[in-house]
DNA sequence: CGACTGATTGACTATACTCAACTGCGGTGG
DNA sequence: CCACCGCAGTTGAGTATAGTCAATCAGTCG
């Protein structure tokens, strides 16, 4: 549950992790770079809110609670992506580690500029939320699934193999499910032969248009 | 189902309109406004997209639709709103008229740098959608109905008296519910006495603590 | 190897959906 | 001005999907 400073070597593969493409604003001399453990909070609601953050490797839930512990994920950060952004001064979600994670900071205070790549950065956040919406409003259980398993895939570079960092219950957390109900939707696909689950944490798809159909 | 360049002046006033902030950005000579009819289309999804667009009387909703006719809309637009920023040439969404409405559009071409207050409005947007996915993915019926009442009372600055622009099957397509289930919801509001429906388009929250409690 | 945690499966329940009937508001025409 | 019509909305009954609670299984770490 640390923030460190040096890299843990221990932290550096995990398989899922591909060339990022680095950020193109601020100087580089401005940027640091922080290693989060499994679980470690990297912001919590309502704090000051000061950097942008791009994950180096590792993954990172975005979330909000309700007063009775209900949680909603906003969005999974993996490789090269990038969270932190807010219309205001304080943060309105939580950010954690999900896995040993490497973030690059970029301090807000330190821009000039808006830059156009900042700005792109932002439509894209707000599109997939946005996205996110119609499947959380009008998919469902089979559904949410099979769209979320071919969101990560097409995120991890398209590949049959996908990895999960996240737990049943952050999967659940995001899709608006119970991981009861996750569960019962992987074991679906799976006796369809649509995909199969070689371990608890990453899926094999074996039919594309199957699990594109479904997600319809 | 028809767009104007000039304004019907029976459409000026329909009660939930007030004071608009003009944009502060892009000079006046190239903004253009633009009336439309309740129902018309103002950009459909896939077409290429120009304009960002700010209501100055009336309502506009945007929305996605999967194959099978499921329909998500992502937000209302009341008057002073912005919409129509995209992280694409072409929109990924639909936006309609909801009553007669009056848009004043602006170019995105026309712009130079990006100023702070389109960055603001950006951000604005995506935290709106986040929050809405918390109410998708977690909340009850009567929450996400309460959770809505409230939101649209405070956009028209905190009076008891809201008008609701839109059809029961609107707000359903907003909130992921059927019409049926929306019915049901405000009239378990109105049973309690914490709402009035004096008419099928206004309400009247007569018990803003009960109905605050009500959608967390 | 054993204990612990996370995931799966099963049985039952609750919430929201579907289908259908009915109500009432708003608009039109006599 | 009132009566009628049509459609949006409401209400009711039955159903289906996902949630809850509980038991079991599996993978991980001492």
């Amino acid at each position: 549950m640390l923030a460190y400073t040096t890299m843990p070597t221990q932290l550096r593969s995990n398989g899922i992790d591909h060339p990022i493409v680095p950020l193109p604003f601020g100087p580089a001399h401005l940027q640091q770079i922080s290693f989060f453990d499994p679980g470690c909070e990297i912001y919590a609601q309502g704090e000051k809110a000061g950097n942008i953050y791009q994950v180096e490797f590792g993954a990172v839930r975005v979330y909000r609670l309700l007063a009775d512990g209900r949680r909603q994920i906003s969005a999974f950060c993996l490789s090269g992506e990038v969270f932190g952004l807010e219309d205001d001064a304080n943060h309105h979600f939580f950010a954690e580690a999900i896995t040993g994670t490497s973030l690059r900071l970029f301090p807000r205070s330190k821009f000039g500029d808006i830059s156009q790549e900042l700005f792109s950065l932002t439509l894209r956040s707000l599109t997939r939320a946005q996205e996110h919406l119609l499947v959380l409003g009008r998919q469902t259980a089979v559904e949410r699934v099979a769209a979320f398993l071919l969101d990560l895939a097409e995120r991890q570079g398209g590949l049959e193999q996908v990895e999960l960092p996240m737990s049943r219950m952050d999967i659940g957390d995001y899709l608006g499910l119970t991981i009861e109900t996750v569960s019962r939707a992987f074991s679906k696909l799976k006796d369809n032969g649509i995909i199969a689950l070689p371990t608890l944490r990453s899926a094999e798809i074996k039919k594309w248009n199957a699990l594109q159909a479904m997600s319809e």
